[in-house]
DNA sequence: ACTGCTGTTAGTACCAGATACTAAAAAAGG
DNA sequence: CCTTTTTTAGTATCTGGTACTAACAGCAGT
């Protein structure tokens, strides 16, 4: 029983150094650990973490989206919802690299960029820009924090959009912001 | 000689379709091309282009740099002067991550984010929040632009002060924004 | 027609970093 | 001492290659 704190504590720390460094071969990882390449395998397999060149082959087809799908993975966050010209829902994890130093709490603009991001996005058109926002932050958002932004398409005045956005962590509304989202009729052709 | 067109010819789509889809095997190449591994796996070797692997493990790397980069490098710019309480000026070299794929624009948020550190940079005290914002993007900004950003205290109420942030490319101002930055007595410790 | 050269293909041996599986050794616990 | 858990060792196999050798196709020049 002594021993599968052991093993949960390499777990925990494959774990770990998988997420700092998902480019180490299982040879790199045991002698990490200090344990057998045969260890690491098994500890893997128990896990379910993929192998060095699947973990690759992921990364790469992810950067490869990324470059080229522009709407999904230029959203900051995760988009939940579409409703094009109407509303929209976006998620974002904060973690310690969104947050002040050593206080925890995230920096504002990265509750900007999620807000932004979802203004643009749920405005339809070929190209969209930020004109003008106006933005409050009522809260504190903490590491950890999900935050849960909402965003909903106000009055249209020609190719100016109102957009505003309410950023939630749980019940509490952290962040209030309006944003006059420009669409630019195919200014510049992709 | 005339082969040697053909040559050209196929090494010019090996390079185009290496562009476009970096994950495809000498295999699959192979068969796009019409012609046998052994000839992809020649061509490579001319052309010095790296096995799947290499493509793979290169971009994962990129990958996980930007991740990194995009999270951690505290988009501030470059703090050219600071004088607390009253001014500051940050410099922003503006690169390809930090715009909208296709058009070159750079995103507003990085523009955000510059002004809001810049405006929580010159408030001298132990901790500052930015509380609100008015901003206007007046012009758009390229990849290539170089943002120079500056930040005036305004008034003073309480522990709220109101900071003005314009930024320019070259003569032109591309951004105002007016910041509501709370100076927090140190409320959390470092 | 013969020779020389370029370009292409085929085939073999080998490698890294794995999987999948079997077996055995080591470490406690009771 | 015996049982169970945990760890290690070892073998066969796979993929997507490298590195190298050999053969063949096709045309050019003499």
């Amino acid at each position: 029983m002594a021993r599968s704190i052991f093993k949960q504590m390499r777990h925990k720390n494959l774990l770990e150094l998988l997420e700092a460094n998902p480019l180490l071969t299982d040879e790199e990882l045991a002698r990490n650990l200090k344990v057998s390449i045969s260890t690491i395998r098994l500890d893997r397999a128990l896990l379910g973490l993929p192998e060095l060149r699947e973990r690759m082959r992921r990364m790469a087809q992810k950067a490869n989206q990324r470059l080229r799908s522009l709407r999904q993975e230029e959203v900051i966050g995760e988009l939940l919802e579409l409703e094009p010209d109407c509303l929209a829902l976006s998620y974002l994890m904060t973690s310690k690299e969104m947050a002040f130093r050593h206080t925890g709490i995230v920096w504002d603009h990265y509750i900007y960029s999620q807000a932004s991001t979802l203004a643009m996005a749920v405005v339809e058109a070929d190209m969209v820009v930020t004109g003008a926002a106006r933005v409050r932050y009522k809260a504190p958002a903490h590491v950890g924090d999900k935050l849960i932004a909402r965003a909903k398409v106000g009055v249209r005045k020609g190719n100016k959009n109102v957009v505003s956005v309410r950023t939630r962590v749980g019940q509490l509304e952290i962040f209030v912001g309006r944003f006059i989202v420009v669409a630019c009729s195919s200014e510049v052709e992709n």
